[in-house]
DNA sequence: ATCTGTGCAAATAGTTTGCATCCTC
DNA sequence: GAGGATGCAAACTATTTGCACAGAT
């Protein structure tokens, strides 16, 4: 996947750089970092992996990569948002987390993704992005509890 | 609707009582009104809605009834987390959300419930619940950005 | 030189916990 | 009467904002 997420980084930064902005070395690590990670990642996991990045810088960086649609915020880490990349293409997978030790795991499913597609047109909403998690317990916690 | 509220109530009153929880006067509003409740409520909605209940006791209570599945936490309040109450047969709804004014729209669809089922049956997960959220732009917010 | 990006620290918002008291069983 | 249920306030965690300064253009 490393050539993918060198694209990404990529892209982003054109992207960030097209939009106006000044290529700062803290949003700079940012990107990077979430170039390399393929699922998500919470601002606090951010900024505990890049020290020299203040909190603040996290959270404004991650703030103008969601609005530029490079990055998409997902509700698989209890408390705090995840953030992840958004891949060109519209490929994308969706999130199986195990209740018990908040163990997250990734999967992508053809059939699903027809039927959300499907729903998509409606005369109300102008349907953008989605989200699916699976919730329930990994192998590993039933065999404990068993 | 009344009636299938009610009978919510009902069966949630009656699985706290078995649970072995004694029937205090805060823990019945929150109950009451999660019954009433067709979508999702934060518990600071709660909160604001019962002035006689203390916030302790509106968080408390719905940790109890979801530890017990009587309602599940969906994400489509922002910051905060929404509740609402798991009705008995399996029947359930999904969230659109407009990305401008934060409006919540329920749907249900049956080819999408189909295709999450199957995706059920992993080797190395017991999947307990689902939960899917559409994201966009609703008409009226849609004719004003335009 | 200008004006954005950044780090630090303080301020907020949501949620949890400690504790004295009230009330159910 | 004993022990759970509740309200209040303090403590915590995640996130946002204010501000002075460094750095990019």
């Amino acid at each position: 996947m490393t050539q993918n997420d060198a694209s990404w980084t990529e892209r982003a930064l054109r992207a960030l750089s097209e939009a106006g902005f000044r290529s700062g070395g803290g949003r700079r690590q940012v990107v990077d970092l979430l170039g390399e990670e393929d699922c998500a990642l919470t601002a606090l996991e951010i900024d505990r992996r890049l020290p020299s990045v203040g909190r603040a810088t996290v959270y404004r960086a991650l703030e103008q990569l969601e609005a530029l649609g490079l990055i998409q915020r997902v509700d698989v880490k209890g408390d705090a948002a995840g953030f992840e990349r958004v891949d060109p293409g519209g490929r994308h997978h969706h999130h199986i987390v195990c209740q018990q030790c908040g163990r997250v795991v990734a999967f992508e499913d053809d059939r699903l993704e027809q039927a959300i597609i499907a729903l998509g047109t409606r005369p109300d909403f102008t349907v953008s992005s989605h989200e699916v998690t699976l919730r329930g317990e990994c192998a590993s916690c039933g065999l404990q509890s068993s």
